[in-house]
Order: C-alpha cells, then sequence, then structure tokens
DNA sequence: TAAGTGACGGCCC
DNA sequence: AGGGCCGCCACTT
C-alpha cells in the first residue's frame, strides 16, 4: 500500500482498452497522431503503436492514426493510406496535412 | 540479466 | 524538404 500512482497501475489491457477508445473518438474524416493519443491517454507514443499493433477490433479506426509529421506507418503504409482515401481525406503527396484534418484540433 | 526490436518523436545538419 | 541520430518504452529472445 501507499505506492505512488504511475502508469504502472493500470494493467496493460486497461492501457490498451484506453488508446482504442481514444482512437474511436476520432471523428471520420479527420485524423490524428500516435504521440497526440498517447498525451490523451497518458502513455508513451510507442506505446499506442504497440496496442494498435495488436489490433483492437475492427471498430478501432487505426488508419486515423499517423505519425507526427503526418506519414503512415511503412507497415501498413498502402492499406492506410487506401482507407484515408476512402473517408475523403486530403493528401498532400504521400503525407496528411495535419494542420487541415488533425484531431484534436490544438490550434488556438 | 543483457541485447535486440518496433504501426514513434524531436532535434540537428 | 530530406535524412540521420538519439532517446523512450514495453516486449521478446
Amino acid at each position: 500500500m501507499g505506492r505512488s500512482p504511475g502508469p504502472g497501475d493500470r494493467t496493460a489491457e486497461d492501457v490498451d482498452e484506453a488508446v482504442f477508445d481514444a482512437v474511436e473518438a476520432i471523428p471520420p474524416g479527420r485524423v490524428s497522431t500516435y504521440g497526440a493519443i498517447g498525451r490523451l491517454v497518458g502513455v508513451g507514443p510507442r506505446r499506442v503503436a504497440r496496442a494498435l499493433s495488436g489490433g483492437g477490433g475492427a471498430a478501432v479506426p487505426w488508419y486515423r492514426v499517423l505519425r507526427a509529421d503526418g506519414t503512415p506507418a511503412e507497415a501498413v503504409r498502402v492499406r492506410q493510406l487506401e482507407l484515408l482515401a476512402g473517408e475523403g481525406v486530403p493528401l498532400r503527396g504521400s503525407r496528411v496535412d495535419l494542420a487541415a484534418v488533425g484531431w484534436p484540433d490544438e490550434r488556438g
């Protein structure tokens, strides 16, 4: 008892669940980043990637999560760009314009 | 126990 | 704009 609260308090499953929940909150046609989701959930970006790599279910729009620079993860790049295009997400070359469709909108 | 790996991010050149 | 380097963190070997 008496141990200070920390990230380790949540089980791995709880963290995964929190990540999935945050990703499901991304509106259609908008996108987010591993770092942004991580900040919402309270974990690092690599932990977010780890959670998404495990699947999470068909209800989780994993393809709406990109790298900080708007580029998709290499491992799923083709499929991701395909799905994003299907939602009408505007692409600048091979990267998404986070300033335009990024979520949450962090501009003041 | 140590070393390697990966759906990352930020800084520097 | 593009590419390299290092730091992070949890998991695997």
